[in-house]
DNA sequence: CTGCCTCGAGTTCG
DNA sequence: CTCGAGGCAG
């Protein structure tokens, strides 16, 4: 097999042609594709070309260079890396939190200078990516090492990984006959680009999916997937996540001579680097501040994630007459946004008990600002979910608020443990009353199975007295537990006898706020069916299932007496919902709260059937947003008066998404199914047409 | 039986 | 908002 005899020789004069041929065509491609993202020919042409180099280069190794794109896949596996030093050290940027900081740094910049703080300095704006730095070395234009930063003056050598990145280009001299590749700046004998290497957000997420199928764990963020792909020993997994890069500077170059941190950026894109479009040159530090504030905003639009916006003098002269304090310039400065993700010391974890006698597990930690936001609970879900994450008590753990908002933990910090740390158990008796807790097989939740249970109870009023089921004003979660606790209520039905004076003799309450909380309660007993079922709390009732249960059978007495199986003819109700309804009903703890509550002349409006709209009837409607003239719940009752649906959810069926102010992944979503996205003014407009 | 599509339930902070 | 799980269609 192993043709020795070839190595040594000399190929042919064509196919040494060839080669080059191939190999400046094949890097042109790797521009058009890469950093232009305007391929000019097919992936299949492509591939024939980089095959037929690939054979050229297998016959003759002589003919192998280190800009072959052939060299960007394939390198053997490294069982360590080599130390790179840099020629200039790549120094870290002092840091700015707020517009006051960053103001400073103006005002330090022109006295430095010895400008008048009122004159406009220029400066340029970019976006500081989160990813990994790192540094390419170019000698004769050629792509020689890639390092990581390192400690700043040393890193580590990740040639191989670095070349599997196809938007680095491996030869930056002008593509013979391509007119339009030579750069008005010529190519140096010597340069170190610095850039940033990252993940796009969708690609994170493949990585991340493909890892949890294996049974791996999961990256926390895009940057550590970064770096972690980055420093693979084989670069063959590099290769297969397909990380990316911006330049954005220059370290060591012969033959420099810019004048501007503008033209330094021009030159690295004539040079077909990739460099990030979102750059503003700005002319003094207020326009430096808009771009801070606008990217702010849309920072979840690009893609791929950034932690700030760097801001540099833009005069390379200034630059020089500036110099460097410490280890970071004084030329230029990271304006950074508050992280959205912090790490923090889980002290204890803590089971609530909910009301269906759900035991959750929440992590109690010390506070930490997260996102702008400081943050000292998460709920870690159920028990399972501690083990996947492998969460103990203790551990440093890395948080996150999902959808900006519910804090989660993300990931442990194992390399924090110190051995003290002590692993949480699920507690066998309920922590509130003490009642057996119940783990049925295959499900993820254990219960305390205590109907009779406090915890529940509590929850089980609060939940009646909300908003969606009961509302009735003024009496939040709060006040139930006032209430409870002063023994006034064991149960809902206990609400509708309570007294002015009971309300009175509560702490924090007058004589005023209690008149009102008996109105609320007096108001309350006028309802319809569907929120009267939606309160009572029955498992597995939502709001959706008691509109459903309304409609089919028209009044309580009906449903009371439905037998299991009349109940699963019900749409959406199968047998594990029937089963739970009807066992409710039987309960004679439940009896009795009913005839209580019917006793104290808590009423439902008989169901009318409304005359249905053809526009609406049969479709379904997904409210997404904060909408202006109404709030969503009432936007969502109109629409099945109507006739209609409305769902929480997008999915291909939906036929049309209310988008209103702040719309977030469900637009998207609905965009991304081509599902027909409508304004709340042309939602009215549907409404109101007769 | 499998794979959507929904709904239910639990949750954080200001 | 997200996860788990019930309902239902294929």
């Amino acid at each position: 097999m192993e043709q020795t005899n070839l190595f040594d020789q000399e190929p042919p004069r064509e196919v040494k042609e060839r080669a080059e041929v191939l190999r400046s065509e094949i890097n042109k491609h790797n521009y058009y594709y890469y950093i232009l993202d305007a391929p000019i020919i097919s992936d299949a042409e492509y591939d024939k070309l980089l095959r037929e180099l690939q054979d050229i280069e297998a016959r003759y190794p002589s003919l192998i260079t280190p800009d072959s794109p052939t060299q960007r896949v394939g390198a053997a596996p490294q069982t360590a890396f080599q130390t790179h030093e840099h020629r200039q050290p790549m120094l870290s940027l002092a840091n700015a939190f707020s517009e006051d900081e960053l103001r400073g740094f103006d005002a330090r910049v022109k006295r430095m200078l010895g400008i008048d703080n009122g004159e406009n300095l220029e400066y340029v704006a970019e976006l500081k990516i989160d990813g990994l730095a790192v540094s390419l070395t170019y000698e004769n234009g050629i792509f020689i090492v890639g390092a990581t930063r390192g400690d700043g003056y040393r890193g580590e050598n990740i040639t191989a990984n670095l070349r599997t990145i196809g938007s680095i280009p491996l030869n930056i001299n002008p593509i013979p006959g391509e007119e339009g590749t030579a750069s008005i700046y010529p190519v140096p004998r010597f340069a170190e680009i610095r850039g940033e290497v990252f993940l796009l957000h969708e690609e994170f997420q493949r990585i991340n999916e493909e890892r949890t199928e294996r049974g791996e764990p999961t990256f926390a963020n895009p940057r550590n997937a970064a770096a972690g792909s980055v420093r693979q020993l084989d670069p063959k997994v590099t290769a297969r996540r397909k990380l990316d890069i911006f330049c954005y500077g220059i370290g060591y170059v012969e033959n420099g001579g810019w004048k501007t941190h503008y033209e330094i950026l021009s030159a690295l894109m004539s040079w077909r680097f990739k460099v990030n479009p979102n750059i503003r040159l700005c002319n003094g530090i207020d326009e430096v501040w808009d771009f801070c504030q606008e990217w702010h905003d849309k920072r979840e639009t690009l893609g791929y994630d950034i932690d700030g916006v760097v801001v540099k003098v833009n005069s390379i002269d200034y630059q020089e007459r500036l110099g460097y304090v410490a280890r970071s310039p004084r030329w230029a400065i990271a304006f950074k946004y508050p992280a959205r993700q912090a790490t923090t010391v889980v002290r204890d974890i803590i089971v609530q008990v909910g009301r269906t006698g759900a035991l959750t597990p929440v992590a109690y930690m010390d506070p930490v600002e997260v996102g702008g936001v400081k943050v000292m609970r998460a709920t870690l879900h159920n028990e399972d979910e501690i083990r996947r994450k492998g969460i103990k008590i203790g551990d440093t753990v890395v948080i996150q608020r999902a959808g900006d908002v519910i804090p989660e933990v993300v990931e442990v910090v194992t390399e924090k443990r110190d051995g003290d740390e002590i692993e949480f158990e699920m507690p066998k008796f309920c922590p509130v009353c003490g009642g057996d807790v119940e783990k049925p097989e295959g499900e993820a939740v254990a219960r305390c199975i205590n109907i009779a249970c406090p915890a529940q109870l509590r929850e089980n009023i609060r939940h009646f007295a909300s908003r969606e089921a009961m509302n009735i004003e003024g009496m939040g979660p709060s006040l139930v537990d006032r209430l409870i606790d002063a023994n006034l209520i064991r149960d809902p039905g206990d609400i509708y006898y309570l007294k002015q004076e009971d309300l009175e003799g509560i702490e924090r309450m007058g004589e005023k706020s209690a008149a009102n909380i008996i109105a609320a309660i007096e108001r309350s007993k006028n309802t319809t069916l569907a929120r009267f079922i939606y309160a009572l709390g029955i498992r597995h009732v939502g709001e959706r299932t008691a509109q459903v249960l309304a409609k089919h059978f028209g009044s309580l007495e009906r449903i009371q007496q439905a037998s299991v199986e009349e109940l699963a003819q019900v749409p959406d109700v199968g047998p594990v919902v029937a089963q739970s309804i009807a066992r409710f009903f039987a309960e004679e703890h439940v009896k009795n709260v009913l005839k209580k509550l019917r006793e104290a002349g808590v009423r439902t409006e008989p169901v009318t059937v409304q005359k249905e709209r053809t526009e609406f009837s049969g479709k379904t409607f997904v409210f997404t947003g904060g909408l202006e003239t109404m709030t969503r719940d009432e936007a969502e009752e109109l629409v099945v008066k109507l006739g209609g649906k409305a769902s929480s959810s997008v999915s291909k069926s939906t036929d049309y998404v209310v988008a209103g102010e702040k719309a977030g992944s469900k637009l998207e979503k609905a965009r991304n199914l081509g599902v027909t996205v409508i304004s709340e003014q042309e939602f009215l407009d549907m409404v109101g047409q007769k």
